[in-house]
DNA sequence: CTGTTAGCGCGTTCAC
DNA sequence: GTGAACGCGCTAACAG
């Protein structure tokens, strides 16, 4: 009795002795159904063991209560955390999701959008899209788009992102309440929005404190731990003190502390780092990381519901998004006012041998 | 002139001139057509802007060249490792990957991949599926399916996998041959092939080399970082000496870690670990991981292999799987042969104050 | 409430 | 080579 597979709901009607609108009524609940036939139908359905074909079902109705999430990397905590709260969010209504990255190729982002819109996605979720605004603006033509973690200037595509400027203020905010003075940073990728922003919080937060800004204590990273682990030793190789650094993201943080490691610079208590992302795994690291975290998932969430809202014709809540959070742990420490309280010189770091 | 959205191939056909078979064979190439044709058809696609309808053309020939794929978290870089492979095999072919994960429940789990085979998707790849294996084999009679991370008994559904057992060993054996002979295994989640494998290497391992095996060494974790936390404080709280610790995967050695790092215990001067996985973070941790790595990349690039070859009539290429290799960082090292040559009693770790 | 008739957009015979 | 039908499985508009 276990079925071979493609029974159609001409084969659920005809046994059930009723017609194939019947049961399709029944099945979408549109219309009311005698009670004698949706017993008839219930059962015939249960003995073919039916599954209405969604295909077929798409093409009819012209809606496929599907959503199409478009990131650059699959592999990411960091996406993936949006990436979930896109499923809660699609949870709650009837949509589900369907993925695909562009592995930071603009044309291979823009040939997989065009693949998902192909395949009938009612929706679209880019997470921080390589596209320009103004593709984005043509593509948001045949769908409803919603771009997280960049703000696209259009209207008609809606846009959800975190005041990366502020939570990047905080962090810096946290190592002047500390006593540091000499922070150096370690940047992202230039040209990057948030890179950008986090960037101009370090020199605008810095020069509000009256600390004079310093080039040379701000090396280029990427995001990954490589590019953070090369970056320290940039810094520390230019000899100039400092007692804090500010990495842009994590993952740089790590490959910053691997380089003060292997240099037998302790944290927090040669070097105070601060990260930002707040991944997984910041909470284990040794020692677990200070760091701005940013709600991915709740962001995710806010994006479900802000498509769905488009795709339904309603329009989206306007972004309630989160302010970004400082969460302390344990790599960041209070400088120790030894050499007197003079606030504008740190203690500078020990250099290797 | 940039189009609303929905153009079909019939308005191409009109505007060229032609008749749709004429498109639609150009399109697939199916059959020849005519150079002047193929010009004028180019051309209306062109203008239009014309992109065929995948629902449409899913529904028409009941394939819709899409595999889908189901893991349990689409959150976790390690399940993504083999999902980039995934994507990496199927781009070789005409296939496109979509995504749906089971959150560890084996109800929704089921759900989801009856949603996937109702969307029709031509074949699905199961990474670790927590389903039975008899549900496994009923779902396997409508969609070619090949399962990643676990061994099905059945034929009809073809698995692939890694010897988790000899990787271990491998493991045990890199301590082993630094001189370490108590040794502590925080295990995974009992119950799970994997995690099994991983437990009864550690037994035998032992065994083999003389040392008899002591339960009280060996601590529950969870695969993740709480648990390899909690079980460490277990193993410290029962007073027995060890000198080395194997966590049964990375995400533990780091709880672990943690644990090791609150008692001021240090890695590995006082205590060597390893771990299993080798997910990206390792190669950046305090200190780098020694660790067996998995190569998941790989083994989702043969999945898609596989399930393309089941799809289309062929056999799938029996699993050259890689075997499983350890990789030596900077979290073991050989014990100092202090307490003289016998090679029975290692150093004991020292407790907490 | 329910059966009948049309399509949804595209692939695929089948004749020409 | 090419066009005219028909059908994939399901929903929707139209009569009863």
């Amino acid at each position: 009795m276990p079925s071979g597979q493609k029974i159609t709901l001409e084969e659920v009607a005809r046994l059930a002795g009723v017609s194939t609108s019947t049961v399709s009524r029944y099945l979408s609940g549109s219309h009311p159904v005698s009670e004698d036939k949706v017993a008839a139908i219930e059962g015939s359905i249960q003995r073919l063991n039916y599954r209405p074909n969604l295909v077929a079902r798409g093409l009819a109705k012209g809606r496929t209560m599907t959503v199409g999430v478009l990131t650059q990397e699959i592999v990411s905590t960091f996406f993936n955390a949006a990436m979930r709260g896109v499923e809660d969010g699609l949870a709650g209504h009837q949509y589900e999701a369907i993925y695909a990255s562009g592995h930071w190729q603009p044309e291979h982002e823009a040939q997989r959008l065009n693949s998902l819109v192909g395949r009938g996605v009612d929706g679209v979720i880019l997470i921080h899209p390589g596209l320009s605004d103004e593709v984005l603006e043509r593509h948001a033509e045949g769908v409803p788009m919603v771009v997280v973690g960049r703000k696209v200037a259009t209207r008609r595509v809606h846009s959800l992102g975190f005041d990366h400027y502020q939570g990047a203020r905080r962090a810096l905010q946290h190592l002047l309440e500390l006593g540091h003075r000499r922070i150096a940073f370690i940047s992202g990728p230039p040209g990057r929005d948030d890179a950008d922003d986090r960037l101009r919080a370090y020199h605008d937060t810095l020069a509000e404190a009256g600390v004079e800004p310093d080039d040379r204590l701000v090396a280029a990273g990427s995001y990954v731990e490589p590019g953070g682990l090369a970056a320290m030793n940039v810094l520390l190789d230019r000899g100039l003190p400092f007692t804090a650094v500010f990495a842009a993201n994590d993952d740089s943080a790590y490959g910053a502390m691997l380089a003060l490691h292997r240099r037998r610079l302790r944290v927090p208590d040669d070097i105070s780092i601060v990260g930002f992302d707040d991944v997984q795994h910041s909470a284990f690291s040794l020692p677990p990381l200070t760091t701005v975290r940013q709600p991915l998932r709740e962001l995710g969430r806010e994006a479900a519901n802000a498509v769905v809202a488009l795709i339904e014709g309603r329009k989206p809540p306007l972004g309630t998004v989160a302010p970004l959070e400082l969460i302390v742990r344990e790599s960041t420490r209070a400088l120790p006012a030894q050499a007197g309280p003079a606030p504008s010189a740190g203690r500078p770091a020990r250099r290797r041998a």
